[in-house]
DNA sequence: GATAAAGTTTACCGATCTGTACATGTTGAG
DNA sequence: CTCAACATGTACAGATCGGTAAACTTTATC
């Protein structure tokens, strides 16, 4: 049984990408560092913008799964996951490979609205979006949509943050602002 | 007097790159979009990460200038103009140029953190947030310091998903949460 | 061993990349 | 008009870009 190359493909590239960027990577670059040959590639995808795209979808189904089960694990109820999701963000900061957040990166290095790889970005957020109001109605906030959009720019900000701004926590920042903006949804 | 090329190089250069992005806009792009020569441009600038960092510069200066100058313009006391800044905000993303923060993308193209422009982007946010936390200060918050870092989170979050997500109004949505922090801060 | 599928190697294509060199043209002050 | 400063135009260099083609090798199943 051989080994899935195009697997391996994807998940090799996921991380060049995410090191050193979009356009900043070119394809004989990831025949070395992925060890799979240029044939291959294009056997697999129909361009490197297609492989993108992969790599993206990979990412975005294991960091929310990764996300996901690990605010579950760490509280039990919606508005205790609520505010534990920021620890979980503080927990990603704290990687050594944490370089941001990969669909901000395709986001601002492919701006064309209607470009395949920012549909991907902004359907990722989307669903973050859907996942927070959706902890808030079960929290129940007055306005789920309003608080879920709250936490929401405090999440993106802290990553934002998280990445340029030194000798400070945004994680635990924003988690601070969360635990306030919940009471006041809440109360 | 002859017009200020060099001026006008960078001045045009920061409009392409923040329409196309860094590594995805080539010299000979700029030479098309600037009207300005090649030569002209290696005249004045040792090399294209130089042009670069003379753009952020320029960005840096002419956006500050009118973010704070209309946050007065709004606004008299500390707290209010803290509250404005997310009025500002919401015209910035009206305007039909609006691509998204200029420092972020500079962050995500170069990632290493030593990087002149890296530490160039990194350091506008820190003056972003020395404005947060001296207006804070002024408005009387206890903590002064996490205030402004929670009101940046929130800024950086609006920027983020202004670009992003569809269908709603991050920078409403901020001041709102803004409102709630502030109010939480100086009680 | 035979064979099909999968994968690699090598060379190539036209285009573009960043940056350099040199000849030529333009501008504005004196 | 002269002339220095500034700018343009053109061609080039070596490298890289995304992608293609053909020959060859490897793998796994029968």
């Amino acid at each position: 049984m051989r080994p899935n190359k195009r697997d391996e493909l994807v998940r090799k590239a996921l991380q060049v990408f995410y090191r050193d960027g979009f356009h900043a990577t070119g394809m004989d670059k990831l025949v070395v560092e992925t060890g799979v040959s240029k044939t291959s590639m294009y056997k697999h995808f129909r361009s490197k913008e297609d492989l993108i795209l992969a790599a993206l979808q990979l990412r975005d189904e294991s960091f929310r799964k990764w996300f996901l089960c690990r605010v579950e694990e760490l509280a039990d109820t919606p508005a205790d996951q609520l505010i534990a999701s920021f620890d979980v963000l503080g927990e990603w900061f704290q990687e050594d490979s944490f370089r941001g957040c990969m669909f901000i990166k395709a986001g601002a290095e492919y701006q064309e609205q209607d470009h395949p790889i920012h549909v991907h970005a902004a359907t990722y957020k989307k669903l973050m979006l859907e996942f927070l109001t959706d902890l808030a109605r079960k929290a129940g906030a007055r306005d789920p949509k309003a608080l879920g959009c709250q936490l929401l720019l405090l999440q993106e900000g802290a990553i934002v943050t998280a990445v340029l701004v030194k000798n400070c926590d945004p994680a635990k920042d924003a988690k601070t602002a969360a635990r306030v903006l919940l009471e006041n949804a809440l109360g």
